[in-house]
RNA sequence: GCCGGAGUAGCUCAGGGGUAGAGCGCAUCCUUGGUAAGGAUGAGGUCACGAGUUCAAUUCUCGUCUUCGGCUCCA
């Protein structure tokens, strides 16, 4: 007997050998039904591994992750075999899992080539492979009959992946008529594959490398119930439905023109209004938190980057120098603040009594994309940040730091971004020729972050290897209403800057001392922040952002006189108001306009205009009653000033 | 930058070797209306750009640009 130790820490006694399958059927025939892999021992493994000691064992469904792995990487295999039933000859790279799915590298045999179109036939191969509920069968290997065999099947990417792998650890996962190098684990058979959707196709380098060969990659999601893929497939629906580059142009907010250039986004009119209230909310917060506004030029001379050590790190794929005519003298497109910054803290001076200072800048800059990586707003080469340095004493360090996370949580709660999580980005320390500064500054500035994330409370994951080159960071990720993740507002800590623009501070001691510089932009960038703003709210934006804030409609052109008088009241109470005096029946003006997300329909006429009033109709709400001007004008000013109570004075 | 799609009216898209279409939008007129699409008429296109093949190219070929899905990158 062996003793087999659960998640509830109960114990149960089990023969020896015994499987995890079979430990899930002893607690519930339905558990046995649901169940895809388990955890022993903190190992994941297939459920028909034999279990012969004494372990600990989770059990993990699809409402576990690695139950989803579990279940998709078996899927990976299952496209792989219809692949090679329609494509002999064909080689398989690698078939991870990714956040939703899997995909799998595949090189075709002698030029031939998947197109979309093919994919169907694929996920008909694989249901039919599927019902065959085929067992999938783990067997270990010596590291040379892995090669001889894969030698055989002329596959050089598996060859090249076993020459990595040590002797004794190889196994090979079978299923029908396919075999492949895999370390698993895998569903017991492939029965439990029931809907299949291959998603689309793409072309990718051999092992992440731009240097090797370019292999094509399959994506797909599988799930155990045909029910689940439907409702994933209206999830993909809708997220098309919010794409901010569609909801952007249908709104007015930012174009794009081929004549000015790729990634270089044109602000429109109501874009921009809706860009200036966010950029107005964050000065306002900044200014209680006792940040300066600064303004600083678009190019600075090369040597400002040189000594920022930006030049040597990123020059080379920037865009290049502007020369000057007569003396060419070498000027860069900003490709960020900070340098600007330092040299704005060199103005003068600094006591140590003066500090922390908190500089403050909406901070265009420009740094070249790569023209396959721009993407509508979220990835541009033309940008606003909105960027702060706080330099400050070390031993301010922890509560600026800790005053830049608060500041972050307004934002949070202002777009009532209410999922989000925070990531730690450490150096890679078995790669130091990637930063700068030393060993001893970085171990400081790790320590401020985590340690002002602990006293903050807050819920952080730790990555190694993703800090910026001069310093770590902290990045907040929020989910929005679809549940996807992005990425928004960072602070960063640095030691490095000071020293290399030998910035100082007189001490208490009469002494020179380095301040430490706070990076930070709670946004990000403004372009992204818009394009995840729009996805998030569907282009629904909240009152006290919407470029229009009221729409008035009169009934007909009689009214048209009264309904301009209301929308100048109105626009006089700083709301932004528009008439919507087309020759159109108000039914029409009421569709448009709602289809248009403006918050409130205002119809006014003969009841209206003999009663100073408006007849107030809430966006997706319907009619909400009449109202007298300024009532309707306080009215609006109170849900404002609700959305954003207490959020700044 | 790399692999693979795409580019036709302001927008969404159909078409196809012989001088170009729809719906929506826009303009004008009729209608003057009460809470999600009233009617008529009309304007609007170097079919992304440049070469080539052809009697003839928007259509076929090549190149360029832009764009989309990925890869690589992201201070």
């Amino acid at each position: 007997m062996i003793k087999i130790t659960l998640p509830d820490s109960s114990v149960k006694e089990f023969p020896d050998p015994v499987t995890s399958l079979e430990i899930a059927q002893s607690i519930s025939p339905r558990l046995a039904k649901e169940v895809l892999s388990a955890t022993v021992d903190g190992e994941t493994w297939d459920l028909t591994r034999k279990i012969t000691k004494d372990a600990t064992v989770k059990l993990n469904t699809w409402d576990d992750r690695e139950g989803k792995e579990t279940f998709w990487h078996s899927s990976a295999h299952l496209m792989a075999e219809a692949i090679e039933f329609f494509y002999p000859g064909t080689k398989f790279g690698i078939g991870p899992t990714v956040d939703t799915g899997f995909y799998y590298d595949i090189d075709l045999p002698d030029g031939q080539q998947i197109a979309e179109k093919d994919l169907q036939e694929i996920e008909k191969k694989m249901l039919e492979l599927a019902r065959q509920k085929n067992d999938i069968v783990r067997k270990e290997i010596s590291k040379g009959n892995a090669m001889e065999m894969f030698t055989q099947k002329n596959d050089e990417l598996k060859q090249e992946l076993i020459s990595e792998l040590e002797d004794g650890t190889i196994t090979l996962y079978n299923q029908g008529n396919f075999t492949d190098l895999c370390r698993g684990p895998h569903l017991p058979n492939t029965g439990y594959i029931k809907a299949i959707k291959l998603t689309f196709i793409a072309g990718a380098y051999w092992r992440g490398n731009e240097n090797n060969k370019m292999l094509t990659r399959i994506y797909g999601v599988t799930f155990p119930k045909q029910k689940m893929l439907e409702e994933y497939l209206i999830m993909l629906e809708e997220a098309k439905k919010r794409d901010h580059r569609k909801i952007g142009k249908e709104m007015e907010l930012f174009t794009f023109s081929e004549a000015v250039g790729q990634g270089l986004p044109l602000w429109l009119p109501k874009g921009a209004q809706l860009r200036m209230q966010l950029e107005d909310f964050l000065k306002k917060v900044q200014k209680m938190y006792g940040y300066d506004q600064v303004i600083t030029p678009h190019i600075g001379d090369v040597k400002l980057y040189k000594t920022s050590g930006h030049y040597e790190k990123y020059g080379k794929d920037s865009f290049q120098p502007i020369t000057t005519p007569a003396e060419g003298e070498e000027y860069l497109l900003k490709p960020m603040n900070c340098p600007h910054h330092c040299e704005i803290y060199k103005a003068k001076p600094h006591s140590y009594k003066d500090l922390p200072l908190r500089m403050a800048e909406f901070g265009t800059v420009y740094r070249y994309e790569q023209s396959g990586e721009l993407h509508g707003l979220t990835r541009v080469r033309g940008f606003t940040q909105d960027d702060a340095h706080i330099f400050c004493r070390p031993d301010q360090l922890k509560d600026e730091f800790k005053k830049v996370i608060d500041i972050i949580f307004i934002i949070f709660k202002a777009l009532s971004f209410d999922d989000y999580t925070a990531q730690i980005s450490l150096r890679d320390p078995e790669n130091p020729a990637k930063y700068i500064g030393s060993a001893e500054n970085w171990d400081k500035a790790e320590k401020a972050i985590i340690e002002a994330c602990e006293e903050k409370g807050l819920n952080t994951t730790t990555e190694k290897g993703e800090a910026a080159f001069y310093g770590p960071k902290l990045d907040f990720m929020i989910k929005d209403a679809l549940g996807r993740s992005w990425q928004l507002g960072t602070i960063q800590v640095d030691y490095n800057l000071p020293e290399r623009f030998n910035l100082e501070y007189i001490g208490a001691d009469d002494n020179r001392h380095r301040p430490v510089m706070i990076h930070r932009a709670p946004f990000g960038s403004m372009e992204r922040f818009v394009a995840v703003l729009i996805e998030h709210t569907a282009g629904k934006f909240p009152l006290w952002l919407a470029p229009e804030q009221a729409v008035v409609l009169p009934i007909s052109e009689k009214y048209n006189e009264y309904a301009q008088k209301v929308s100048n009241i109105l626009n006089n109470s700083d709301i932004r108001t528009v008439v919507d005096d087309r020759n159109e029946k108000i039914g029409r003006k009421i569709r448009d306009n709602e289809l248009k997300r403006i918050p409130y329909l205002l119809i006014v006429g003969e009841k209206e205009k003999d009663e100073e009033t408006v007849s107030v109709r809430r966006q997706g709400e319907g009619d909400i009653g009449l109202q007298q001007i300024g009532e309707f004008a306080r009215f609006v000013a109170d849900e404002v000033k609700g959305q954003l109570s207490g959020l700044y004075n």
